[in-house]
DNA sequence: GTCTATAGATTGATAGAC
DNA sequence: GTCTATCAATCTATAGAC
């Protein structure tokens, strides 16, 4: 068949992008090396350019490659909250949209064996120092960020503007700490919470975080 | 006076550190040449060798420079609530707790003029890839944390142990998160929280955590 | 303490044979 | 598509004059 070139491409190619996942997460992109890339992943260092044009290419494909389908699942969650509470006529429930877009994260990079390598990556996403890098998640987070923000000012009608897109950005905080802590074993700090069970940290921080959603605003407190 | 070296060594140091601890905040530790460090601090690319022995050691003195005195802070202030709940014979309040380990990062980093960098480089912490280096931070981080487990076991004798160490996690995210966006003018996406005075945002993040911290445990679902 | 000059290693990318 | 060989740039660190 002519899928014979084409299978052994894409083994390649699939190959590197697997390699590079982990590296990425172990050492991060500026740390991990062309040629040390290509050592692990059994390839020559040629081939990484050949199939990927330049190492920033191959981050955005390691990047989107994953994150497409996590950005797809958030829109599909959200999209179908909105029809709901649209179709019942009262709000959609803080808990319901919280975890309308947390979940996908965790359950989307379960399948991989071993280590989630890309809940590292992605819990990096707004440490990134390099600009360029931290826009291609940007560039995907965004659609189903905003739909976020847009719900959960129905779910919140009481809360200031300013209030709701902090406490937003809290929730964004917490959510990429957990995946880093989920994705790796490496203890960040003394005292690191137990290793659970992909279902039961997504519970623990949806509890958390619809609280905190609902606090009292403390505006009149100036 | 014998002060002239003194002084004039102290100077270019401080400079040194100054310009490194802008650079690294806004490229990165991999991504800052000391070359480009020595060109913006206006002194001989040998000088930082001198001064420092060699690029590690000059990270981690940027580093420590400003932790040490927030560690300091830290410890005092949740000693002090320590002290005054044992007195009273009461546990402490979560609020009080929170505030005491939240506010000295802001407020220790407020004099530096402009942008506050090391408030980006802190919420990088732990995203940093190079394990040398965020054993730098938890180093520093690990004594005040603790306490801060410990204190607030006693806030919220009903929580079990491990919901509390993640709840203590969700905490530290978004606290870097915060640092990060309060560090830098740069928006990280789209429908970034307005500008906001200091107070303003740790009030917010006090607010919003304290009430998360005191959620229900929801471990009965299991 | 500050400078010039440079060693020594590593990097991303490419040219050209097969 | 895969290989070897190599280029050109960049980096940290140091040696040695002043």
């Amino acid at each position: 068949m002519a899928d014979t070139h084409k299978t052994k491409q894409s083994d390649t190619k699939t190959r590197i992008l697997d390699e590079a996942e982990k590296l990425f997460a172990q050492n991060g992109f500026k740390n991990t090396s062309i040629s040390l890339l290509a050592r692990k992943a059994h390839v020559n260092q040629a081939a990484v350019n050949y199939h990927f044009g330049s190492k920033g290419a191959l981050v955005e494909q390691v990047i989107s490659r994953r994150i497409s389908p996590i950005d797809r699942q958030r829109m599909a969650n959200l999209q179908a909250i909105e029809e709901t509470a649209t179709r019942q006529g009262r709000p959609p429930a803080i808990e319901d949209l919280l975890r309308a877009y947390i979940e996908p994260a965790f359950i989307l990079t379960e399948t991989a064996p071993g280590e989630k390598w890309f809940l590292v990556i992605a819990g990096r996403a707004f440490s990134e120092p390099d600009e360029t890098i931290r826009n291609v998640f940007i560039r995907h987070f965004e659609p189903a960020f905003l739909l976020l923000v847009a719900l959960m000012k129905e779910a919140l009608p009481g809360l200031s503007d300013a209030v709701l897109r902090w406490r937003l950005h809290f929730v964004l905080g917490a959510l990429s700490h957990a995946m880093r802590l989920c994705g790796s074993h490496r203890l960040p700090v003394a005292s690191a919470p137990p290793p659970d069970t992909t279902e039961t940290v997504v519970r623990h921080l949806v509890a958390f975080l619809a609280t905190g959603m609902d606090a009292p605003d403390d505006a009149e407190h100036e």
